[in-house]
DNA sequence: ACCCAGGAATTGT
DNA sequence: ACAATTCATGGG
């Protein structure tokens, strides 16, 4: 078995899901597409997630041609600063249309790059990202584990925390698991749990889990 | 019509 | 500190 797989390949239900997708890859996304469309992603089913970034392209993004073919790239993050909230919630953003311009505004004066991130530390970007307006927990490990390289991100959705609890309920005694939406205190006991337990790709072993499990 | 969605910010206790 | 409540809206 290959390295990576040999280093999370900690149980059964784990082992079932390497079994059946061996070969699953995780993205090594721009961080600025990958920081957008997951502040897009809060609260939203995946359909309506790929809308809302195709509606932001559309909008704000430069055509491009290939012979017959045109797409529009993804926006950059100066045109999405100057953009104005309604222009932004014409593109069905919702709530999160000042989240997008605040964030984008953030990273266009410069509080820190994006892309040095990448040689920084799990915890340090992780606070940094922390930061921005529309990024909690679950946006910016999402970004530390598709854009930024760190491997041993573990993000917990609605998704994760039902298979956790489906699989691994043996493995930690967390209060109030009956609460039907993520608290604080539940994120970092499923967050925690998965990182210890997995260890340094703890990240990989989260999207087998996910893409074996998930179920709709 | 009803329920949910790859959550986060804000407000109440 | 920590627990409710609010937030916009498409898709199943």
């Amino acid at each position: 078995m290959p390295y990576i797989t040999s280093m999370i390949n900690r149980d059964e239900t784990v082992r079932a899901a390497i079994r059946r997708l061996h070969g699953l890859r995780i993205m090594r996304q721009d961080p600025w597409e990958c920081l957008i469309s997951f502040i897009c992603a809060t609260f939203a089913n995946i359909p309506r997630i790929k809308g809302m970034i195709q509606n932001l392209c559309q909008h704000f993004g430069s055509k491009i041609t290939h012979g017959a073919i045109q797409v529009y790239g993804f926006p950059r993050k100066e045109v999405l600063a100057d953009a104005s909230i309604h222009e932004l919630l014409d593109c069905n953003l919702g709530y999160r249309a000042k989240y997008i311009k605040k964030t984008s505004q953030s990273l266009v004066n410069s509080e820190f790059n994006l892309d040095t991130l990448r040689k920084t530390s799990y915890e340090e970007a992780r606070e940094l990202l922390l930061c921005l307006t529309g990024v909690g927990e679950k946006v910016a490990d999402c970004v530390l584990l598709f854009s930024l390289e760190k491997l041993e991100a573990f993000p917990v959705d609605i998704w994760i925390r039902r298979i956790l609890q489906t699989h691994y309920r043996g493995h930690f005694n967390i209060p109030n698991l009956e609460q039907r939406y993520m608290t604080p205190r539940l994120y970092k006991a499923f967050n925690d749990f998965g990182r210890q337990y997995f260890g340094r790709y703890a990240g990989y072993a989260q999207e087998y889990l996910y893409a074996e499990y998930r179920s709709s």
